[in-house]
Order: structure tokens, then C-alpha cells, then sequence
DNA sequence: TATTTTTTCGACTTTTGGTCGATTTTTTTA
DNA sequence: TAAAAAAATCGACCAAAAGTCGAAAAAATA
């Protein structure tokens, strides 16, 4: 029992690897066993199909976001400080953005959308509670903060896809931010400088 | 060279017509010729590639779309009236919509965010000017008028692929568009209407 | 040790996107 | 109009890749 799940995360490190790497449509399954040298059956011991795989990458790399988000959450930092910790955590990795650049972008459409779907799915309630407490401390004014959380965790997501974001992007993105959650102008400017601080083009 | 383009349109609605309703993924070339009672080698004379029907495909989407863009666009309407009437129609069709839902929300994913990714492309330029003249009549009030529309139209994107949206999205996403382009409260709510008013749940 | 369960193997099948040379149809030209 | 050229069609074939399956090896259990 043991042996067995040590293997399913040691295949699932090495197709999240190449899928990230290559794309997951340009992925074998004959490349990831020739990579972990196993044989095909093992593989499909351990998954169902391919895309059950690519569910599974996507979980990992979900937990994980989660997790980094979590212990933000339950740190003693500023309400504002929290949530863009948060949001910026969200941000794709720097080797995956730089990996992600020699791929041509519509490479890795399917991936990329799932695990955006999932991470709105599993950051919105998070977000949320941050913005509730910002709310009752009056840095936020808001009703229906919840879709408003989702609506702005969609917006970065789409930001940070294109890799590429302008200063008159994240000029713009930060002004939604504010206007939406009902901040005062000029409170969440500060996100600008975490945002284009962390940019490497 | 009159022949050859009808077939390449027949074909390409056929095309269209399966792709939305099994899917990009789940259509085969071989079922589109069977549909079209041709062989393999003619459909390949016409395309190089079943990527590049998609792409085709999406490019007779957004034409129309952008057309009938354009239209609203020339038209002598109250600038308020153009924008949304222009956002409603990029609207997926009501029979995409209900047969996108027989299907897995996921089964169609890469044709979806190609078809969403050109649409973003082709259509800020056209809503950018519709703002532009709003700002010039004192309606709307911005900067970086091209970042704001682009943002908004990845919004509206995103509240209509769900499908789904609750009247409590629609409230959201229009208290964002009079924030972001500097409207004054109140005077995009008749958007809500129109949205929820051609809602079929 | 005998038996059952878990894990591994790899040949095989099926599906599917794509190729190619031959053939027919249409258009151009001499 | 006949010959030549170009456009369009055909379908057998190919290669890649996902997925299957029964048998065998390894590990756990009785």
C-alpha cells in the first residue's frame, strides 16, 4: 500500500513535469513511462486515462496554491497585505511562466483552463474571507462580496495568463480592485509594485 | 475556383455544427467526411489540418459576430444602448447554449478559449471606440480606456460561458462597468434586463 | 510454506489524424 | 474541338498514441 502511492506521486511529479515542460496535449504516454521506465500497463494501474493524469496534476498543483494561501490567511499581516499575498500566489511559477514562453500559448489551453477553473473554484471562498474582514474593519465597503471575489480572481487569472501585463494593465486592474471591493483610492496601489516587482520579461 | 469555395464552406459548417455539438475533441475528421460524403484525401485538399478547421471555424464565428458588431455599431443609438447591445450579441446563440449543456462543461474547452481569445482581439477595438465617444458626450469618465474595455469584455466572457450566471453576478458585473468606466450609478442597471431578461434556465 | 493480493509487464487493439499517388473532372489553351 | 494543364476527388495506407488484457513476478498474509 505504501509502494503503490509512492509511485503514483512519483508519476504524477514527472507528467506534471512534462506537461508543464512540453504541453499536455504534446505529452506521451510512452514518454512519461519511458521517463519513470515502467510499462504500460503499471501506468494505467495507477491512472484510469490520461486525463484522470492531468486531473491529478492539476489537484497537486491546487493543493499546493491552497496551501501557500492558507498559512497566509492564518498569518498576522494586514487585511490588504493579505489578499494580495494571496492573489500573487496564484501567480504561476517563474520557471513555468519562462517554460511556458516557448510554447506557443495556445499550446497548453486545456491544462491552463482547468486549473484556472479549479483554483477560482477552490480560492473564491478564501479570497472571500479575507474581504469580509477587510469589510468589517471599513477598509472594504461592499454587498455580494462573493461574486465580486470571483470576479476579480478571474481578471488577474486572465492577467497573468498572458504573462504579458502592461503598466497600464495593472494601473487599471488595481483600480477595478479598489472600485469593486469599495476601497478607498489609492489604498491598493500598492499591489501595482508586487505585481510588475515580480515581472521578468 | 467557384466549386471549390462552396465545398470548403460546406464542409466548414459542418464542421461548426459538430464541433458545438459533440465537441472540438470528440469530432473526428472521419465523421465530418462521412457527414459530407466525401473521401479523406478531398477534405484534406481543403484544409491542412483539423486545427486549422478550428481555427476556420472560429474565424466564421467572430466575422459574424464582429458583422454584426458593426451594424450596432454604425446604427444611431444612445452610446449606453451600443455598448451593451454589442456585449449581448457577442452572447453565445441559444442553441450553442443549450447544447453546451448536454455536453461536459469541459468537453469543449479549447474551442471555447480560441473562439473567446479572438473575440477579445477583434471586438476591444470596436467597444473601445463606442467608450471613447461616451467619454466625449460626458457619459463615461476614464483612462486607459482600451485596458478598462478589454477587462470588462473578459468578464462578460466569463459570466456567459458559465451558462449560469444569478442575479446577484449581473448585479456585480454591472456596478463594475459604471465603476470602471466611470459612469454614474444607476446608468448601466438597465443592462441588467437585457441580460437576464434573454436568460433561459 | 501455501495462498492471496498487489504490482508489473509488454504485446496487442483501436482510434484517429494525416499522406500520397492514382484517377476523374473541369478549365485553359493551342 | 482536341490536347494539355489545373483543380478536385478518391481511398488505401501509414504512424502515433491511448487504452486493454492476460500472464507473470513480487509482496503481503495466513
Amino acid at each position: 500500500m505504501k509502494k503503490g502511492e509512492r509511485r503514483k506521486q512519483e508519476l504524477l511529479k514527472i507528467a506534471y513535469r512534462m506537461f508543464i515542460e512540453k504541453g499536455y496535449e504534446n505529452t506521451s504516454i510512452d514518454e512519461i513511462i519511458a521517463e519513470a521506465g515502467i510499462a504500460k500497463g503499471t501506468y494505467y494501474y495507477y491512472f484510469e486515462s490520461k486525463e484522470a493524469t492531468l486531473e491529478a496534476v492539476i489537484d497537486m498543483m491546487i493543493e499546493e496554491e491552497v496551501g501557500k494561501a492558507k498559512e497566509v490567511l492564518a498569518a498576522s499581516l494586514p487585511v490588504s497585505m493579505k489578499l494580495v499575498s494571496v492573489i500573487c500566489s496564484f501567480r504561476p511559477a517563474q520557471d513555468e511562466q519562462v517554460i511556458a514562453k516557448v510554447l506557443d500559448a495556445n499550446e497548453n489551453i486545456v491544462m491552463h483552463e482547468k486549473a484556472n477553473r479549479r483554483l477560482v473554484e477552490e480560492a473564491v471562498p478564501l479570497l472571500t474571507e479575507i474581504v469580509r474582514e477587510g469589510i468589517s474593519q471599513g477598509i472594504f465597503d461592499c454587498t455580494n462580496t462573493e461574486e465580486r471575489v470571483k470576479m476579480l480572481l478571474i481578471l488577474s487569472q486572465h492577467m497573468f495568463d498572458d504573462g504579458v501585463f502592461t503598466e497600464r494593465d495593472v494601473e487599471v486592474y488595481v483600480d477595478m480592485v479598489e472600485k469593486t471591493l469599495g476601497a478607498k483610492s489609492g489604498t491598493m496601489s500598492f499591489i501595482a509594485e508586487l505585481i510588475t516587482g515580480g515581472q521578468n520579461d
